[in-house]
DNA sequence: CTCTTTGTTGAACGATTGTTCAACTGTATT
DNA sequence: AATACAGTTGAACAATCGTTCAACAAAGAG
């Protein structure tokens, strides 16, 4: 019997791996998921949305406070506004940033709850 | 007045920044959430962890199920056990893998929820 | 209009990451 | 002891990422 597997081994527990073959989701459906808990897994994007948690504010504003240059925070900000963490108003030539729903905030939470431990 | 700041703009709201500065967390705090993050920042990863969450498995079934090599899952394997994300048990040459607590389950949830919005 | 300041953008660079390959360990079988 | 298979490990490589810099847009002030 022929076996032609994309990996170096046989299947140990073929039963096994059916089955949760069959409840697994899609492959985009698994990078949508990394890409967006990619933008938690760097400290400036972690502090900037933390920040964020408690109050608006704007990209000068987060600069000072996380020691970086506007235009780092300005990226950043880009990319948590691509994929719905934050959105943001503009009063003149300030734009203020706050987050886009209570999700993050949990995320924060449960994380330190791990870390915790 | 002199103003050093590392960032190149000044001040705009100085009691929010004062207000949000002290509610900050720790440099280290913010590292610590981040690699744990970063963890669920991979397809490759976040499949694994999928998995897991429905049944313990060997490396070799995971492999695979992913369509990776034996060697790829063991990498990936080791980081998401050196933060606690999931345990094993030997029996004989195999080697089973499972979470190692809820919270996996509840980070893909409130992540799917979060994109599908 | 000119000047200043906030914010954005793209290119460039070094740093980090994920996979593969090859060599290795550990356990069981003969 | 010799073989076979599950799993681990480290080096190497390409790919991705985060910051900086310089140039630019957008808005207000003189």
């Amino acid at each position: 019997m022929e076996k032609n597997y994309s990996c170096d081994c046989e299947v140990i527990h073929e039963e096994a791996v059916n089955e949760v073959r069959s409840q697994l989701l899609s492959k985009d459906e698994y990078i949508g998921l990394a890409s967006l808990y990619k933008l938690f897994g760097d400290a400036t994007r972690m502090q900037l949305l933390h920040a964020l948690s408690q109050r608006e504010m704007c990209v000068c504003d987060l600069a000072v406070l996380l020691g970086v240059t506007k235009s780092a925070v300005s990226h950043q900000l880009k990319a948590l506004r691509l994929s719905n963490l934050v959105k943001f108003r503009r009063d003149g030539q300030i734009v203020y940033y706050s987050l886009a729903d209570d999700h993050v905030k949990l995320i924060i939470e449960m994380g330190l709850e791990h870390i915790n431990e």
